[in-house]
DNA sequence: TGTACATCAGTGAACGCGCGTTCACTGATGTAC
DNA sequence: TGTACATCAGTGAACGCGCGTTCACTGATGTAC
């Protein structure tokens, strides 16, 4: 399960009453003890994550962006792999979040929009993402050994594939999708919009310019769609 | 099967292959000045790909496999990445003649066989391959900046790539596919395979059972299948 | 034909690098009495 | 209330690791004469 750790944020900074607990920005607190380590490290592997991908989460460098000794890190975390994960969980959640915010462009007040363009919603947001935010995006997606993480998320909302389970579901209630084609459905949608990041950020297609990539989104996107609503 | 070393084996050091005076040039030459060194260490480098992907082709390794000092490599190779690439490539032609061998299956004895049948076998080929040898799978694909390699092969046959463009322009030919959905279309087809394999080998669906794979990869196949042909 | 020589694929030793991790410790803090 | 004490998040120094790469070299080979 995707470990839903907003509780984790909260245990550690002590009961001196703080403004915000979810706050991603940048205050300083107090020194020694120094009150929020967890959280400073986790915001400082992001900031490598998104420069240089998962490797670049390099565990001295956070302490060192946390300015404190490389060993304070053992407090927090079981070893690199441990704060690793903490921060492609993150990740996830971010690419989840971009993904709702596809999908409320694409939908009236409720989730009423046409399913078609639902499904596209979600894909064009989930390559998007993972071109404006390379390093956040391989970061989300080379941890987990879940099979199901990315369903969830860490607010407890739903994850990446959660949201597109979502979409697929509404779909063959509102009877855009037949029955028989919903199972793995998901499995086909996520497949062609995760091949294509994969190949514009670390394939082949790595130098296809930029003026070009928005082509090879659409023309997958309508070819899932019509593979499946067709 | 992939590792054809045995030559490599063979030649290791000594005087034993016969000094042949009219050398025809292409049979495997003496010792000491190795006598193929370069290739020796491609081959190395396969086998150190084979077990863990790309990070773990490690010149130092790839050189005491060969029976030389660390080196003796910057003889044949600029650097590191430079004998990666050179793996790479290798790892590339695999891809294809596996796809190749696949295309066979479905085509009658020219490339007669029916356009639906035959992009499947591209597609089921390129994830056979990634599942049954992840780390060929890998690197073959976490190299090249080249747009295009992937076209051409090694031999100078048709790339993975190659072949996947040439059974669009087929069925494009045969009537099987409309022409105004050509353009693009093996990005698409690309991108689901990629895809799949990827988040079956180090995404989030590392951990579907093996027996569950096929009905994945089917409904993938069926997917793309439908959305091109219609 | 023998001899001298240039070539260049190999050797052996060493380097700096930065990492993750461990060790023994310190000292501010909260709490029990 | 003051005082003693346990706690445990931090420090500082050190480690081994294995890598990629460079240096100055050596010596078998092919070739020119």
């Amino acid at each position: 399960m995707p470990m839903m750790d907003s509780d984790v944020n909260a245990v550690h900074r002590d009961e001196e009453s703080v403004p915000d607990a979810t706050d991603s920005g940048s205050a300083p607190r107090r020194a020694y003890r120094h009150g929020d380590l967890r959280n400073a490290l986790v915001e400082a592997g992001l900031r490598l994550a998104a420069g240089g991908g998962p490797n670049a989460v390099v565990l001295r460098e956070a302490t060192r962006q946390a300015g404190v000794s490389p060993n304070a890190a053992y407090r927090h975390f079981a070893d690199r792999e441990d704060l690793l994960a903490a921060v492609s969980l993150r990740c996830l959640a971010f690419v989840a979040s971009e993904i709702a915010r596809g999908l409320e462009g694409a939908d009236g007040p409720d989730r009423s929009g046409e399913a078609g363009a639902r499904l596209d919603a979600v894909g064009r947001a989930y390559v998007r993402f993972a071109l404006r935010e390379p390093g956040l995006f391989r970061t989300a997606f080379s941890v987990h050994t879940d099979p199901e993480a990315g369903r969830g998320a860490e607010g407890g909302g739903l994850g990446p594939f959660g949201l597109l389970l979502q979409v697929l579901d509404d779909a063959v209630a509102s009877g855009a999708m037949p029955p028989e084609r919903r199972p793995h459905a998901e499995i086909a949608a996520w497949s062609a919009v995760h091949g294509l990041a994969v190949l514009l950020l670390d394939g082949p297609l790595r130098s296809v310019p930029e003026a070009a990539r928005d082509a090879l989104l659409e023309r997958t996107l309508a070819t899932v769609r019509e593979g499946l609503f067709g």
